[in-house]
Parts: structure tokens; C-alpha cells; sequence
DNA sequence: CCTGCGATCAACCAAAAGGTTGATTCCGCC
DNA sequence: GGCGGAATCAACCTTTTGGTTGATCGCAGG
């Protein structure tokens, strides 16, 4: 059976219409179902599953609130039933912000696609998470490539975590609550992403940080 | 004649083809020609019109940069061909920004809808819009009141300038020094501006600066 | 002509942010 | 098994911001 099954995960109906218009009329690929949420994603594939028709690919828009759950949730799908392996994730996104990027990658997703991307470069991307590859658009994986070359300030994940609420005004004892930890840490941290980003204090470190794509600005 | 002739502008290909498969379904309309940018779709526009067959309604997404140029420039189409009216501009974007829903009202688009609305009220929009009405999303619609109801103050030409220069990372001194004023004068204008933004600190004002489009970000 | 507002500055105090040192824990890696 | 890096926290100190009060100047509008 060489029929792909494909999930589609957006908000926008917009956005699911264009999907299955441009995938359905692909021969080799069908859209079973749509989800306009994490929620309901996970609802959809546990479905398909329980009817024995899973899906192959799940393609998912990455909104800030829900859409990361829904890609660790359907990895730990994987984890639950031992036999059936998961569907691989697709992302695909507006964004292009390293912050994104990483998220996702760690979090499980087998590719990132952005969502200007013409349509064959998006076909190409399901069929190979469906032989589970990995898809990277052009432009992510340039972006990836540049973060490997430069021992250029790498920031780890924590850092970059920290400079998104940073970048929402939010004062370092809002920051620490938010994350757990003491007030102390949060200027630990920031002292360090100051050294890394060659700045001295928040304002500029956002600004550099919003310049080097570290973190998204909509 | 009663068939509605649609222009799709969006640079996602996927968006496009989601408009399409939604709005061709519907009898009485017809989506006559697409185009990436604002650029081809004034060439497009252009064409039609030589050819005798002008659209009806230009269906638009609003981006940051060449968006809004589409806009006016449509409009300007109508200033300069006396008898053909230009075809009215609805707006499908993502984000509803008080700025951005300003800004596309001032430039005379016609109507402001969010990607993430339900076909349907899609539809009416692009009815309203060719029968030469309004129409505006329900959120964007109690957004524009809610400013009507209390103002936001505007902010003085001086305190933009601030503002950019705050984005930059700089301290008050720094931009005390580059303004040729004292550092108290620096201090007097953040507070004000720190007001009318309603937020306590630098970095929130920036963040609602930039979210509001009070100042560019590249 | 007077009122209001924007822009400018000063002095002062409280709060937040920045910087340093040092310490602990938990990893992964050689 | 030890080494180094990431993450966590504390205590202490300096600098920068934030907030307030009050004052001067110039210009536009009723």
C-alpha cells in the first residue's frame, strides 16, 4: 500500500482548504482527516487508530500555545502503544525563527517546512516524512547549517527561552516566576546571553536577538 | 451579470489555493486571476482591465511591507481611470492589529477579514465587498469600537524618536547624547511615553511599540 | 491675551537591573 | 572516574531606570 494518509492540523480553514486542495490532487496521497487544534488533533489520530486506518503523516501548523504540545503529545502517542510507531510531524509554519526551529526539531519533528513554500516543495516534504525522512525547507536548513559553522554564540535552549519573555517586557522577577526559578538565576542567564550577544543590557540583547532571527518578532 | 469576479493576492501558495477551492465552489463567483505580491498584482490588475474583463473584488493579504503599498496603489488606479471604478479591496490577514486594521481602513480598503474565519463569513465578505459594501470581521469590528470608545493617545513626533532609538538597545545617556538633550530629558519623555503606552519599562515599550507598528522593525 | 501642551531641565529617592564571586547539582563525554 | 558545561541559587555591590515634583520656554488656538 504506497497511498499516504495524511492529517492535516491548522487553525485556519483557509489554510486545511489550500492543503487539500493542493495534496489531494496528488495521486499517492490522500488527506483522511482535518483538525483545526492540538486537541482535536490528538482526538482525529487516536480515531483513525482505534479504526485501524492511522495516518501516515501529520502536518501541523505551529501556533505558540498549542501547536508544540501537539507534536511532544503525538511523540508520546509512540511511546504509549508499543507496536504502532507514531506518525511522523510535519511542521509547517510562517515563521522561520531559530526559537521555532529548535522547539520543534527537539520536541520531535521530522521536518519544518515554511508555508510560502511553493507546493511541489511541500508535496516533496510529506512524501519523505512519510518514508520517514526528514524535510527541511531550503531556508531552515541554511539557517541550521549557519548555527553549526559559527562557534558563533550559541545560545543553549534555556537562553533562548528566556530572551522570548524577555522581549515581552516582562522584568526579571515576572521572568523567574514564570519559569520557576529564582530571580537570581534569571540574571545569571542573562548575564551570559549579554556575553553571547556582545551587548550589556536587555534592551539591546532583544534587539540583536530580534535581528539574528534568535527569536520571532510578528 | 452577477457572476462576481475575484483577484486572489497572497504570497502563499497554499493560502491561494485555499481561497480558490473555497470561493470557486460557490456559484456566482469566479476567481478570475492570483498573484504573489503587490507588484504583480497591479500588473495583473492592469491586464484584466485592458482585456474588458476587470475584477469585481481584490481579495488581499496584508503584509508588512508590500501590502499596504497594494492598497493605495489600487486605489489609485481609480483616480486615474475616470469612468472605471477601481474593484473594492478586501483584506484577509492573520494578525489584527489596532495598526494594521487603521492603516488598511485609511487606505480605503473596504472590508478586513481574519484568515482563521469560517468559510462562510469569507464569502459574505466577498458579496458584501462586490456590491459595494463593507465588511468587517466580527473581532476587528469590537476592536474598532473599543478605540472609539477610549482613545489611545497619540504619541509626539519627539517620543517615536525615543522610542526608535530605545529599540536600539541604547541607554538613556546614549540617547541623551544623540538627541543633544540632558538625560532627564530623556527620563521626562519615557514616563510620558511609558504612559500613554499603559507599561512600566523600556522593553514593554518596545514591545508594544513595535506590536502596534508605533515603530519599524526590519 | 491667556491657556494648554510639548519640550526642556534639575534634584531626589526607590526600585530594578547589571556585575562579581562562589557554590551545588546533574549531565554527557573521553 | 574525572572534566566541563548547563542550570540552579546566594550574597553583595554598583549603575541604571523609574517615579515624583516642580520649573522654564515657546508656540498654537480660542
Amino acid at each position: 500500500m504506497n497511498n499516504i494518509r495524511v492529517f492535516l492540523v491548522d487553525d485556519h480553514p483557509v489554510v486545511r482548504a489550500g492543503l487539500r486542495a493542493m495534496l489531494g490532487d496528488l495521486q499517492g496521497i490522500t488527506v483522511v482527516a482535518e483538525a483545526a487544534d492540538g486537541g482535536a488533533a490528538l482526538a482525529g489520530l487516536a480515531k483513525l487508530h482505534t479504526l485501524g486506518e492511522p495516518a501516515d503523516v501529520v502536518l501541523m501548523d505551529l501556533q505558540m500555545g498549542a501547536g508544540m504540545d501537539g507534536v511532544t503529545a503525538t511523540g508520546r502517542i509512540k511511546a504509549g502503544e508499543a507496536g504502532q510507531p507514531a506518525p511522523p510531524v510535519l511542521i509547517l509554519t510562517t515563521f522561520d525563527s531559530d526559537a521555532d526551529i529548535l522547539a520543534a526539531v527537539e520536541a520531535g519533528a521530522s521536518g519544518y517546512m515554511l508555508k510560502d513554500a511553493p507546493p511541489e516543495q511541500i508535496r516533496q516534504a510529506v512524501l519523505s516524512a512519510a518514508a520517514g525522512g526528514t524535510a527541511l525547507a531550503p531556508e531552515v536548513a541554511a539557517r541550521l547549517m549557519g548555527r553549526i559553522r559559527n562557534p558563533e554564540p550559541a545560545l543553549s535552549v534555556r537562553e533562548i527561552q528566556l530572551l522570548e519573555l524577555l522581549a515581552t517586557g516582562m522584568g526579571n522577577r515576572a521572568i523567574a516566576k514564570q519559569l520557576f526559578i529564582s530571580e537570581a538565576t534569571v540574571k545569571t542567564h542573562l548575564v551570559h546571553i549579554y556575553g553571547k550577544l556582545g551587548v550589556d543590557n536587555r534592551t539591546a540583547a532583544i534587539a540583536v536577538a530580534a535581528q539574528r532571527r534568535i527569536i520571532r518578532r510578528p
